[in-house]
DNA sequence: CCGGCGTGTAACAATTCCGTCACGTGACTG
DNA sequence: CAGTCACGTGACGGAATTGTTACACGCCGG
């Protein structure tokens, strides 16, 4: 938890109704109230996730939601889409709309911190914090603790990102572009093999459980993370 | 997925439509206006598929797919031609099949992805990153493993690229220079007989689990990965 | 203002991988 | 049955990739 959360929305009433309720859930939001003004706001820095009025003055939702899908640097952003009345989802849907899920007026507080929990849990798992274990190795991202076989693990931050995203998404193979794009974030423009040097300190860290050896290289490809 | 799709349309917003839901679908976007651009790219690299639209200025899209087709190096790149009016596409059908596929403008992002992707799997499957298994023996691009009868096999990545290209096209004899061509890539310029030293090293890499028997020798021919 | 801490880079070391060659062996041809 | 021809195989030098270390710099907190 504890993401940031860009909602667009133009009828300030559904606006201030969202945004106090990921607030009070523990989430930083950004308020916007056109796709212009979001448009803005992301050329700054990425948020985690968009809550997208479809209807919207001036670009409207479904097309600044496309613009979003087009555009390399935000393609991988979940959108949540607002709608307003129960006939038009199928509509939305249908039409094409890049949204990962919808959600039609009115909704309940409940029902949307669900949503958005839902969706970040199936695209961008690390930024949950919801702990992760594997063989013995475990991460909570609430404590900000690792732990391997009982023996506390400390990291810097960096590596601690690193190691959340590998077992968020473990046995798949991440180059080292991949790796800058999703664990240093946007951006950031450093040598490739940057990466290599943490994920030394990532080994040597995990070496006091034996761990590190999760940590596989997999030659002109990138590096991976043993599953199970 | 993640191929490189050279797409050659002169009027600018359909040239926008079409690369945006392409990247968006992760594929990675060349953009010409003309087939004279396009050729001038193509000189350099060889993408993975082009689009092409039926009309252009100059070279038309018709010729200009008759081109590709004629040279030996490009002749197997996947073509989709974007055609005007549905009435015209039974005349272009017709005239010439040097397309793979054909789309009708106006199109759905849906459809141009569905039929990039059912191409790309006829033509170049190995392109694709879905698993491949034969007899027991499985290999999985995403995760960049290979394993026979529960064991895993390490490759290097050449004899990786190797196994599953022949994975994706079994039961077939590739000569040499075809694997060259394939594996090794455009514009490189090797010994053909190094083929055989990689076949070598695959062969042993194999025999781990037994499975290098899949790999046949057809002698004056070239070489053969045994179906099913 | 000093002293850690965390980071990114560059430089060098250590691997791994690749392409080529040389030689051996087996197969096919006439 | 000898002579090619095609392929298998092992070795080797060099290229490419990754590991590792050292260092400089910026950013706090004291």
């Amino acid at each position: 938890m504890n993401s940031i959360i860009l909602v667009v929305e133009d009828e300030p009433a559904i606006q201030e109704l969202v945004a106090v309720n990921l607030e009070h859930a523990g989430h930083q939001v950004w308020r916007a109230q056109s796709a212009e003004d979001a448009d803005a706001m992301v050329r700054e820095a990425l948020p985690d996730l968009v809550i997208l009025d479809w209807m919207l003055p001036g670009t409207s939702g479904l097309a600044y939601a496309r613009r979003l899908r087009g555009a390399e640097r935000t393609r991988r952003i979940p959108i949540i889409m607002l709608t307003a009345r129960a006939e038009e989802r199928d509509k939305v849907e249908g039409l094409e709309g890049g949204a990962d899920d919808y959600l039609t007026k009115p909704f309940s507080p409940k029902e949307l911190l669900a949503r958005i929990k839902a969706v970040l849990r199936r695209r961008a798992p690390e930024r949950t914090d919801d702990a992760v274990e594997i063989s013995g190795l475990r991460l909570d991202p609430a404590t900000r603790r690792v732990v391997g076989n009982g023996r506390e693990i400390t990291l810097g931050p960096t590596e601690f990102r690193l190691l959340h995203f590998f077992m968020t998404h473990p046995e798949r193979v991440h180059s080292r572009t991949q790796l800058l794009d999703r664990v240093w974030g946007d951006h950031v423009f450093v040598e490739e093999r940057t990466v290599d040097v943490h994920i030394r300190r990532l080994r040597q860290a995990l070496e006091a459980s034996g761990h590190d050896r999760l940590v596989e290289t997999v030659r002109s490809s990138g590096y991976r993370m043993r599953g199970v």
